[in-house]
DNA sequence: TGACAATATGCGCATATGCGCATATAAAGC
DNA sequence: GCTTTATATGCGCATATGCGCATATTGTCA
């Protein structure tokens, strides 16, 4: 039992990485192709600071990618099942937020594949 | 895209529930069926006082269910999926973390949908 | 080289979180 | 009623986290 505490302490870690409003929002804006920082940014109406930092955070948790091309830097989602997870999550989650009106129809975004359009 | 603010918020406090090594250990205990605070405690080496506040708060995440017995309180994986969800991740990082060491196989216990054992 | 644009980061603050300790509450048995 | 057992909770502390501000870094272009 012991010796799970590193497995635990890592999925925690993962987990962690989308228990943030804000984060889940980037993910958002991620799961449909790799955006620069300033896109996010526009995005979400986070501040370039903190999109910056979460992006940082989340690369080092090996959830996004990093692609460099002059000044900007594409981020993207690095595994397709943490777009699933979010998905059915926020999906349910929705579902029960709101029983009727049609917010489901925003969160269309992650149900289909991440499509990665590399350059 | 502001109107979903409130889904996000939600679905980061579930993932927030899922980011703590401890409750994390708490929903392996209790996946496999419904067990007193103090089996949770002895299961997972935390303290008496620590499990009971993880439960309260993941009771009050609606992750587990509670069910009052003379001077014990038995708690419960609430929704299955909740079960899956930590199994699925778990395994992914078990197998990443150890590629070759058969940490996996403790493991298992996420593996069957969880027994209600109602009394 | 100098100005500009895109991104990252150091610093400080406010708040949140997890924990241990002691103690409160609740139920059972004498 | 008193003691014992099981669980919950108030308090304080240490640390973690998210944020804004200013600034550093990196690359482009004139």
């Amino acid at each position: 039992m012991d010796e799970l505490d590193p497995v635990f302490n890592t999925v925690a870690g993962y987990f962690g990485v989308l228990a943030e409003p804000t984060r889940l929002k980037i993910m958002h804006a991620l799961c449909l192709g790799e955006k620069t920082v300033n896109q996010v940014v526009e995005e979400t109406g986070a501040t370039q600071t903190n999109v910056s930092r979460h992006l940082a955070l989340m690369h080092r948790h090996g959830v996004v990618t990093r692609r460099k091309e002059g000044t900007q830097v594409f981020y993207n989602v690095a595994d397709p099942t943490m777009v699933e997870l979010c998905r059915s999550v926020c999906n349910r989650i929705a579902i029960t937020i709101d029983e009727r009106r049609p917010l489901r129809k925003q969160m269309q975004k992650f149900l289909p594949a991440p499509k990665k359009r590399a350059a």
